[in-house]
DNA sequence: GATGAATGAGACTTCATTCAT
DNA sequence: CATGAATGAAGTCTCATTCAT
């Protein structure tokens, strides 16, 4: 079946075209404000051929959701892996996600801004992400607190408290608010975060390589 | 012309309603989807009757977010003014910021929330007051720092950080994923902040009068 | 309130309109095909107008129905009360019923025809009416049997067919696949009715007031 | 070339296949709601595939009302032939039609109802093969009435009206309202047609094989 | 002959805004 | 000041049809 494999390829390779599309016109314009008109367009195709591999609107959105998750999680996963010292993944985590989005302003954009003004449904998903992120953190900050290598804390809260505060950071960086690279703040950010339980941090020069 | 006053408190009654009701509906259904036939109902005048008082949706979102920044300056200065010690003065800033909008779920989604997704101009306006308690917490650290209260740190930085933290806990509260009451949160937080610059915490027993 | 009276004037006036364009569209094009810009124009109206009337294309069609509904059933009970012998108020039911339709080419061709192509509901809704004027000749008919006027024979058959014929008769004529005037052809279809239930036909030339 | 046959053969069967579910969808759904892609899938084959047997989603209705009509001039002609008596020609005629479309609801859905409601190209095919046997109908009143077996007539009127009730009996069915066996209440209507001429109806026990 | 991705015209519907009364 | 009917631009989505593979 020679048709078939170019013919899935083509398939495939357009939805990507899509899929990057819509990031780009949700990014700019804002989902509310976005047109299917114009995803197609810079998409290279017409408004039924979008039809054709997406049902609606919102299962762009939801898709280019779920495109970035699964991006995230490949990458923070890798980072962790790297890393045995539990404050030592926590941190890594926290620096991945950051540097991820950090060069996908786009997608930053989508995930921590447009997909909170979309409606519940994008919300839920957004948070289903978060909330995993803060369980990883979470883990491992337990880990920490068991062996003694920081304080006894509300891990809970801390975990959200962490995800959240770099959650802002992105937000305020994704919508152009903030002109300094993401990457050049971030280090006072995680000095703070570690300080903020009682984290030593005498040896962090051996380790800067997230993403 | 005694007739005047009447006249214009009627006035001014007619626009808290209008205001009120926008609120309340951008907080039900986000910017996009909100009605203004819907709040003309909830206001319980016309449509014509609302762009008598307002000039567009967007006006209407526009208010709602100043009266918000207003009602938060208020309180935010009061709270500070009672405190003399620059770390007191900043936590009570934050401290108010919490307790203020977590009395106020519509007004805390509308301004956490909807604002980022409804537009630039949207975001603008909230960024501004952003960036007002922003340069406040500063003004305060860098006293702190100053007077050797706490660590020598990148006040911009933290400012920012601390402020993009609660703004990240207040926003998933008013998306209601938190379940738990926001001031049962709060304290936790703050001590992770004080911590995370350094502050010495002993005596916090003796302060809880935000709001 | 000078300004009321005169402002449901008007709504009701466009409703009428509307209504009107729209039986003459339906009848023009088909449910499917029609348009709702072109019943809009017709009306000399806007589309958004139209649906400030009307929730959408459905509800249109319904009312065409309930309305034309409404006219039998008005015309068909004064002419049934002018009569008193069960035969004659049956046959004074049927020949309204065509004679009514019969001058109101538009309304019988949505009625009879386009209503049964555009779905369900809509057929529902004829099939309900059609139904009341079944019931009305089935009980004029059991008074005739139970006088002796008719041969004792199945009445809910017979007025369905009956019914059902008038309903093949004014479909084909709005069809206009009939070219002769449709009161010309009904004498000879009620001779034929009246004779399939035995009854007597002297005296016929004494009525002739359906209308 | 030994290949042909087997070729057309498949490609009889394809059509037949489309055919097939084409009726069956557009009863199901009716003409203008009916998907390609749904009679495509019903009969196991692709959009592309219906399209090279069938220029296009009209050609396909036309085809199912000719194949239907095809069938009944078939059944009728059959029946006619094996009487002899006129009126019994003509009955025989009514009843092969119910009988025939009796047992194929499908088909009578898409000939009596969806056609209707497909526009005027569709209706003016059925009419056509109504008007078919009207005349065949006709034919035989006329001799009946020659040879004084029943009452004189308006034979054209009388013609339309029998089939014109039939046609109603069985659109009535069609949409599934009539929820008796369309057999079961043939004969009170055949024994009311009959009446409505002065046919004497004595020895109708011998027949009763239509179909 | 078959497939299914792609096209694009056109449909319905929504809704912020206007304005005569 | 208020009302609510009217406007019309803009948007999402459907689907018969085409055509490269």
């Amino acid at each position: 079946m020679p048709v078939r494999a170019p013919r899935q390829a083509r398939s495939r390779a357009r939805r990507e075209q899509l899929l990057s599309a819509a990031a780009s016109v949700f990014a700019r314009r804002g989902y509310a404000d976005a047109a299917i008109d114009e995803i197609a367009r810079e998409a290279e195709t017409s408004k039924g051929g979008l039809y054709f591999h997406f049902p609606g609107k919102d299962a762009l959105l939801l898709a280019v959701l779920d495109k970035t998750a699964a991006l995230l999680r490949r990458k923070v996963e890798r980072a962790m892996a790297e890393e045995h010292d539990p404050v030592r993944r926590a941190e890594a985590a926290l620096g991945t996600l950051i540097v991820t989005l950090g060069s996908h302003r786009t997608l930053a954009r989508v995930f921590a801004v447009e997909a909170n003004g979309a409606g519940p449904a994008f919300r839920a998903r957004v948070a289903g992400v978060e909330d995993e992120f803060v369980a990883l953190v979470k883990q491992e900050l337990d880990a920490a607190v068991a062996e003694g290598a920081i304080d006894p804390i509300d891990t809970d809260t801390v975990a959200h408290a962490w995800v959240g505060m770099l959650n802002a950071v992105l937000t305020r960086w994704a919508l152009g608010e903030d002109r300094r690279s993401i990457e050049r703040v971030y280090p006072e950010i995680r000095r703070m975060l570690l300080r903020s339980v009682g984290a030593d941090e005498r040896d962090e020069g051996s380790e800067g390589s997230h993403g």
